[in-house]
RNA sequence: GCGGGUGUGGCGGAAUUGGCAGACGCGCUAGAUUUAGGUUCUAGUGUCAGCAGACGUGGGGGUUCAAGUCCCUUCACCCGCACCA
C-alpha cells in the first residue's frame, strides 16, 4: 500500500475534529499542562513557514503530555487589532472588521491543514467586542488605581501613520512599522505607570524559568542603577539636584551640566549674560530628530551658563555650569555633576572646553583618558575619603550627605511610562468620558464593551486626531457622573493592550460575568509553557508581565508571573539565508509544502531543521530526507511480525531511544530527537522485520512529530483504538540502556592506536591488561617507561609511554 | 561604546561532566534494481598523501595524559541597547 498523505491527514483531522479529542477538560481533577504560543496577527499575506516552526513545537510537547496523563490546554486565537489591517481598509475601502475576517478564516485553514492539536472551543479574538469589553475592563481597574493617566508630553510621532509610537515602537529613530521619520510632538497622552512595577518586573524574573538571554534583555531594559541625588547650591541661593552613580567620586566633580530642556533656565532668563547663546543651544536642540541626536551622538556640544555658578557641597569650591543635549532631561533629575577623571562622556566634554581634570580615584591615567573601570581603586584627592576603597566611599559619601541633607541613596530606572494611547481606529476605544466639571470620567463598567462605531474614513485627521473625533453624534455624550455635556475619549489602545491579557480569556472563553472565572483561573494558571519569539522581551513580554502583576494585585490572579517558563525559536529564514519577506520574494508557504509532502513531513523537518532555538535556512532539497523517514516508517507494515516483545538485539537501542527522545523535547531539542528516530529506525530495518510491541512503541515516540500518520498506521495494523484516544507515553529502564559489551578506545599518548570490544562493566586493570597485550599497542609500548595510565570507564585507555 | 550570541565537511547541523570530532539528514560518487526518467536498495564520502601516516572545530598562545569543550589573546559575523550620569 502506497503512502497517501492527502487521504490520511484530512481523514484524522476529520476525526479529531469531530471528537473534539483536543478540548482541555473542565474541572477536570487531573494535573494540568497550559502550553500558549504567541496568537498571531492575521495579516493579509496569510502564513508562511516561520509561524508553524513555535505551533509545532509545542504541539510535540502538548501531544506528549496528553500521552503522559495531563488536562492539557493548547488554545489559539487572533491578535486582530493593528495597523497593516487598517492601512489595507484605507487603501481599498473595506472595513476591517471585514479584512480581518477574511484574513482569520485564510490564517485558520492554513493552520488547520498542519495537524496542530489546538482546542479550538477556545478560540478568541482580540477584535471581538465581547472581548475587548475585558481589555477595558482591566484598563478602568488601571485607572481607579492611578496607573492609568493623561499626561501632556512629548511623544514619538510618526510623520506617516500620524500616531504617537512607544519608545519602544521607535527604531533607530525612524517607525518600526513603516520606516518613515519619527519627530518629537507634544500631546496629551494616556500613559499606563509599569515604572511603578519596575523593581517587581526585575526581581520576579528569579521565580521564573525563562532564557538567561531574556531575563538580562530585560533587566537592561529596565536599567535600574543604584546611586545618590546630592543638592548643589548656586550663586542665585538655588538649589540643583542633580543624580549620579558614583557619589564616590563628588570630590572630582569640576563643573556641572543639565540639559537644555531643565526647567532652570527659565528661572534664571533674567539673570544670564549668554541667553541668547543658550536659547539659540535650546533651539537647535529641540529642533534635532532622535536620529540626528544618534548620530552626532559622540560629539559633544553645550554652552556655559554665563552668570550663574555651583558650589561642590563637599568641599566649597566654584564651579561653572553648563547646558548640553549629552544629559537627557527624562532621565534622573536632568542635571548631573561632572567628573571627567572617570567618566568618558565628562572626560570628552571637558576635554573640548579645557576644564579641569581631578583624579580621585589611584590608578588611571586620568590626562590620558577617563579611568571608569576603577571600582577596586583606593580613593584620593578626596577630603575625608581617602585611602578608602570605591564601595567605602560609597557608604561613606551617602552617610554624609544625609546626616547633612544634602542627599540621598537613590534607585533611577532607564525604563518609561507606556505610552497608551493612539490616534487610529482600529483599536480598543479608551472607555474615558471628558467632562469639564468632573474630568476624566471612566465608563462606568455595565455599560461596556464600549464598541467601535463604524466611520466613513479610517484616516486619521489632518491635526493627528483619532477618525473617531469627526464621529460627532458618538464623541457627543453625557457625563456619567455629574449628567451634563461631556464627550468621549476619541484615541484608541496600542495592539500590546490585547496581547497583555489574552492567555487568561482562553481559559474562560466565553464568560460573561469576569474576564475568566476565578476557579478556571485557579486551576490553569500559571501558563506552564510559553514560546515566543525575541523580539518581544522587551515589548509584549514585559507589557503582559505588568498587567499580570496589577492583576495579581487587585486579586484578579491568584499568583505574580503568568508565565512559568518561556523558551525562544529561531527564525526560518529563506533559501538564501536571509530573512524571509515578500520583497526579498524568498517566501516559502506551508500550503505548497503540505501539499506536496504532506503535514507529517511539513512538521518533521520544521523541527529537523536545526536547534530550535537558532535561525536556519530553509533548504527544498532537505526536506526530502524527513519525507522519506515518513516513508520508511509507512513501509515497517510490510514486515511486521505478530510477536508481542522486543527482540533481545534492539532492547538497548529502544531504551536508549524513549529515554533521549523524551529528554530532547523537554528540552527543545528537537532536531536530536528526531535523529534518534531516525537512527532507531535504521537499527529496525536492519533486520528485515519489526514485532507488534516494537512498532507500538516507535509509532507513540514518533506520534507528537507525526500525528496523522502514526494514527493511520496505528489503525492500520491494529494496535488499538487510536493513539490520542488510548495510548499511553511509553516509560524505559535505565538498566536496559545498557549493552552487554561496549566499544573502548584505546589511546598511546593520547593518540587514538586501536579499538577493543570488552564486557560493559569492566574493570581498569583487565581493560589496561586487554589494552597493553593488543596486537596494535604491544609494539607501541614495548621497551618504553609507562608513566600514566587512565582508565575512563566505558570509553578508552590512555596508556603515556616514553 | 555597552550587553548578549555565533563561528565545526560541499550544505543543515551533532558531540552529559574535558574522553573516538563530524551523529542524523541533504548533496555527491560508484554499483544493483525498476522505469524512458525523478523512485528504491547497497557501499563510499573532513582534508592531504598511492599506502604507512599526517593534519583538522575562525586565528595565535596556554593548561592537561587528553581541549570544539577550560584559560589568555585576537579576528569576523549576527541580535539587542545606544550620551541612562
Amino acid at each position: 500500500m502506497r503512502y497517501d498523505h492527502k487521504a490520511i491527514e484530512p481523514k484524522w483531522q476529520k476525526i479529531w475534529e469531530d471528537k473534539g479529542v483536543f478540548h482541555a477538560e473542565d474541572n477536570s481533577n487531573k494535573d494540568k499542562f497550559y502550553a500558549l504560543i504567541e496568537f498571531p496577527y492575521p495579516s493579509g499575506q496569510g502564513l508562511h513557514v516561520g509561524h508553524p516552526r513555535p505551533y509545532t513545537a509545542l504541539d510535540i510537547v502538548s501531544r506528549k503530555r496528553r500521552l503522559q496523563g495531563y488536562n492539557v490546554l493548547y488554545p489559539i486565537g487572533w491578535d486582530a487589532f493593528g495597523l497593516p489591517t487598517e492601512n489595507y481598509a484605507i487603501k481599498n475601502h473595506i472595513h476591517p472588521r471585514i479584512v480581518t475576517q477574511q484574513n482569520v478564516a485564510r490564517f485558520k485553514k492554513q493552520i488547520q491543514s498542519l495537524g496542530i492539536s489546538f482546542d479550538w472551543s477556545k478560540e478568541i479574538n482580540t477584535t471581538d467586542p465581547e472581548y475587548y469589553k475585558w481589555t477595558q475592563w482591566i484598563f478602568l481597574q488601571l485607572f481607579k488605581k492611578g496607573l492609568a493617566y493623561k499626561k501632556e508630553m512629548s511623544v514619538n510621532w510618526c510623520t506617516s501613520c500620524k500616531c504617537v509610537l512607544a519608545n519602544e515602537e521607535v527604531v533607530n529613530g525612524v517607525c518600526e512599522r513603516c520606516g518613515s521619520e519619527v519627530v518629537h510632538k507634544v500631546k496629551s497622552q494616556w500613559m499606563l505607570k509599569i515604572t511603578e512595577y519596575a523593581d517587581r518586573l526585575i526581581d520576579d524574573l528569579d521565580l521564573v524559568d525563562y532564557p538567561e538571554r531574556v531575563k538580562t534583555q530585560q533587566k537592561n531594559w529596565i536599567g535600574r542603577s543604584y546611586g545618590a541625588e546630592v543638592d548643589f547650591k548656586t550663586s542665585t541661593g538655588d538649589t540643583l539636584t542633580i543624580y549620579t552613580t558614583r557619589p564616590d567620586t563628588l570630590f572630582g566633580a569640576t563643573y556641572m551640566v543639565i540639559s537644555p530642556e531643565h526647567p532652570m533656565i527659565e528661572k534664571w532668563s533674567g539673570i544670564l549674560n549668554n541667553i541668547d547663546a543658550v536659547r539659540e543651544y535650546q533651539a537647535a536642540a529641540a529642533k534635532k530628530s532622535d536620529f540626528e541626536r544618534t548620530e552626532v551622538a559622540k560629539d559633544k556640544t553645550g554652552v556655559k551658563l554665563d552668570g550663574v555658578t555651583a558650589i561642590n557641597p563637599v568641599n566649597g569650591k566654584e564651579i561653572p555650569i553648563f547646558i548640553s543635549d549629552y544629559v537627557l532631561v527624562s532621565y534622573g533629575t536632568g542635571a548631573i555633576m561632572a567628573v571627567p577623571a572617570h567618566d568618558t562622556r565628562d572626560w570628552e566634554f571637558a576635554k573640548k572646553f579645557d576644564l579641569p581634570i581631578i583624579e580621585v580615584v589611584k590608578g588611571g591615567e586620568v590626562e590620558k583618558e577617563a579611568f571608569t573601570n576603577c571600582s577596586t581603586g583606593i580613593m584620593v584627592n578626596s577630603g575625608f575619603l581617602d585611602g578608602k576603597t570605591v564601595e567605602e566611599a560609597k557608604k561613606a559619601i551617602i552617610e554624609y550627605l544625609t546626616e547633612k541633607g544634602i542627599g540621598h541613596a537613590k534607585v533611577n530606572f532607564k525604563l518609561r511610562d507606556w505610552v497608551f494611547s493612539r490616534q487610529r481606529y482600529w483599536g480598543e476605544p479608551i472607555p474615558i468620558v471628558h467632562c469639564d466639571k468632573c474630568g476624566y470620567v471612566p465608563v462606568p463598567e455595565d455599560q461596556l464593551p464600549l464598541t467601535l462605531p463604524d466611520v466613513e474614513s479610517y484616516e486619521p485627521t489632518e491635526n493627528g486626531e483619532s477618525p473617531l473625533a469627526n464621529m460627532t453624534e458618538w464623541v457627543e455624550t453625557t457625563c456619567p457622573h455629574c449628567g451634563g455635556k461631556a464627550h468621549r475619549e476619541t484615541d484608541t489602545m496600542p495592539q500590546w493592550a490585547g496581547s497583555s491579557w489574552y492567555f487568561l480569556r482562553y481559559i474562560d472563553p466565553h464568560n460573561k460575568e469576569a474576564l475568566a472565572s476565578k476557579e478556571a483561573i485557579k486551576y490553569w494558571m500559571p501558563v506552564n509553557w510559553y514560546n515566543g519569539g525575541m523580539e518581544h522581551t522587551t515589548l509584549h513580554l514585559l507589557y503582559s508581565r505588568f498587567w499580570y502583576k496589577f492583576l495579581y494585585d487587585i486579586g484578579v490572579v491568584p499568583n505574580p508571573e503568568p508565565y512559568a517558563k518561556r523558551t525562544s525559536h529561531g527564525m526560518i529564514l529563506g533559501s538564501n539565508g536571509e530573512k524571509m519577506s515578500k520583497s526579498r520574494g524568498n517566501v516559502v508557504n506551508p500550503d505548497e509544502v503540505v501539499d506536496e509532502y504532506g503535514a507529517d513531513t511539513m512538521r518533521l523537518y520544521e523541527m529537523f531543521i536545526g536547534d530550535f532555538e537558532k535561525s536556519a535556512p530553509w533548504n527544498p532539497q532537505s526536506i526530502k530526507g524527513c519525507r522519506r523517514f515518513v516513508e520508511r516508517y509507512w513501509n515497517l507494515q510490510d514486515i511486521l511480525t505478530d510477536d508481542d516483545n522486543i527482540r533481545p538485539e534492539l532492547e538497548s537501542s529502544f531504551h536508549k531511544t524513549i529515554k533521549k527522545v523524551g529528554y530532547d523535547i523537554e528540552n527543545i531539542k528537537f532536531n536530536t530527537a528526531i535523529a534518534a528516530l531516525m537512527a532507531l529506525i535504521n537499527d529496525i530495518t536492519a533486520t528485515g522485520s519489526i514485532t507488534k510491541k516494537e512498532l507500538e512503541i516507535f509509532t507513540i515516540l514518533l506520534n507528537p512529530f507525526a500525528p496523522h500518520v502514526t494514527e493511520e498506521v496505528w489503525q492500520q495494523s491494529k494496535l488499538g483504538d487510536g493513539i490520542v484516544a488510548q495510548a499511553q507515553w511509553p516509560s524505559y529502564d535505565e538498566a536496559k540502556c545498557k549493552d552487554d559489551t561496549i566499544e573502548i578506545v584505546v589511546q598511546v599518548n593520547g593518540k587514538v592506536k586501536a579499538k577493543l570490544t570488552v564486557e560493559a562493566d569492566i574493570d581498569k586493570d583487565a581493560a589496561l591488561a586487554q589494552a597493553k597485550s593488543n596486537e596494535k599497542i604491544a609494539p607501541l609500548i614495548d621497551g618504553k617507561n609507562i608513566i600514566k595510565e587512565i582508565y575512563v570507564p566505558g570509553k578508552l585507555v590512555n596508556i603515556v609511554a616514553k
